[in-house]
DNA sequence: AGAGCATATACCCGCACAGGAATACGTCAA
DNA sequence: TTGACGTATTCCTGTGCGGGTATATGCTCT
């Protein structure tokens, strides 16, 4: 019952954020830092954590570590992914997530992996 | 961010079959015995997490507590019991516990409140 | 080789929760 | 009132996770 593992993901605010920022952009740790104003560590764990369960992928680009939904993604992920972005439209704290993650991609110091639009 | 506490209900394989069922008909703790096959302990326990975090309402008739959906959803809480319909059609868990609801449905000697149609 | 950057991991603590055993509670019937 | 039944709660144990600090790893440039 691997459904279980994907709300197990989605049941940490941090996560939720992170998934929903990838659901846009890939993107890497030090965007995350910027945009969620969290320290590295907790970022970087999250991740870890995600990664181990097969929500997000993960690909080096030099320094740089490049965070992405997977392309082949089973049913249920892709239909809570979608759930996700219903359910959190209105919420101040991912709206504001959307900006920042707008103010980073226009700065553009970004490894050429991420940001992609 | 309420959201969170949807996800964290769901997160428990036990929880997931509960609401699976009480998407279907309202049912009362002996009910979810039987059907789940699991201990009284183990299913009041859920069903307070669920109570608590208003994933469920319970109302007493007589010796026993029927459990439904609430009547009224904000749009999160609908928009997940949906998609996790969607999700769980397939899983032979799943289905189990559906065919074992008509079973238990069928001898009917359950109070009033419960197993409407 | 060394420094500097981006990221990951190890170790620690505290807490919440899953699960079981035993017991308490609420309701009804005799 | 007593007993039976359905359900809830208390107490316990083990485990997994969130978060932080410190340190390790990997890559790049000099």
């Amino acid at each position: 019952m691997e459904l279980i593992q994907i709300y197990q993901c989605l049941c940490d605010p941090t996560r939720l954020r992170i998934l929903h920022l990838l659901a846009q952009t890939p993107l890497c740790v030090c965007h995350f830092q910027e945009i969620l104003d969290e320290p590295q560590v907790k970022i970087s764990k999250h991740l870890a954590y995600l990664r181990e369960r097969g929500m997000v992928v993960a690909e080096r680009e030099q320094n740089w570590m490049i965070y992405s939904l997977p392309k082949k993604r089973d049913a249920e992920l892709t239909a809570n992914l979608k759930c996700l972005q219903d359910c959190v439209q209105a919420d101040p704290v991912f709206k504001r997530d959307l900006r920042m993650l707008a103010k980073v991609s226009a700065k553009s110091d970004a490894p050429a992996g991420a940001l992609v639009r």
